[in-house]
DNA sequence: ACTGAAAATAATCTATC
DNA sequence: GATAGATTATTTTCAGT
């Protein structure tokens, strides 16, 4: 269940998510330990997941962006692969897809000769069977941003569809 | 340029971008105004971009991941059409793409009639000619974190590929 | 669920090396 | 670049409503 203020805060940080407590408690007009008392009742329901920052990848020397389709033989239903295509470093993002392919990677690498390495790694895969990728020429949005009036407060709850398929590592969210 | 030090500050921050500049000192093994004063350093070179927080779009009623492939008929290398769809708020990522289709995009929507719903926003933009839209089973892994022992700490500098063609709205980045 | 007060921490600035 | 120290601000806990 969320409600106005929850969203009030939630579109806060979405802007900025090291925003102080303090600053947050200020802009919804409330004291900073009401703020913190609901903040943390957002993070374990999990509809907080994570504070992250975006990096430059360009700025950084990854340069590439690149979309992967790729093709495996598993037995109906099976993410398996998908897991292990979510160990490597360089891949970013892996939806397993209702389609042709199965999967949709998007990975960031620094030239060409590193985009060669990352298909032989999907190739060394077994039950790999086909890879088809797609050169990213510009990243016009990236955000992780929801478009919380879109969401029913009413029926907005923390039970359903937490963390289940997820494989990043954990760490202290705080 | 980024050295060891900021490396390290920098992975850090892709575990839980909202842990103190303290704590960050104290694990870094500096005094925290030093902290600090990388940090907005790393802010002005454009290699940290924002701090963003992670929400759970199923624990919102946001059920349903899609990616959509648009065929557009603009001049070659235009990117127009990309900007406008950048700006519907269901859609969290574009990218202008080599390939038969110009763009890829992901969404998040509540039920297959606010994707209906999505599907004719996108029909109703000039110049618009196909979708392929492709339902998302399982969000395997969904991440911004970057290797940072993949980037060429020597040449990775602030310059180049700055935020040209992000169609993020700004704030306070603190 | 929220407030307000108190104590503990942290952020930030200046001066200095 | 970095630190140490001073000041201001924030975080956190908790008793009270």
């Amino acid at each position: 269940m969320i409600d106005e203020v929850d969203k009030k805060i939630l579109n806060i940080l979405q802007k900025n998510a090291r925003i102080s407590n303090a600053e947050i408690a200020r802009r919804v007009g409330m004291a900073p330990s009401g703020i913190l008392e609901r903040m943390r009742k957002l993070e374990r329901k999990g509809i907080i997941q994570k504070y992250e920052v975006r990096l430059n990848p360009k700025a950084l020397g990854l340069v590439l962006t690149v979309l992967i389709m790729v093709k495996t033989e598993e037995r109906v239903g099976s993410v398996e692969i998908g897991y292990e295509l979510a160990k490597i470093s360089e891949v970013q993002e892996v939806y397993f897809t209702a389609g042709e392919y199965n999967y949709l990677l998007k990975a960031r690498v620094s030239d060409t000769d590193a985009l060669t390495e990352l298909l032989r790694k999907f190739g060394a895969i077994p039950g790999v069977k086909d890879t088809r990728t797609t050169l990213v020429l510009n990243d016009i949005k990236e955000s992780l941003a929801l478009d919380l009036d879109r969401v029913d407060v009413a029926r907005a709850g923390g039970k359903k569809g937490a963390r289940k398929g997820n494989s990043q590592e954990s760490e202290d969210i705080s």
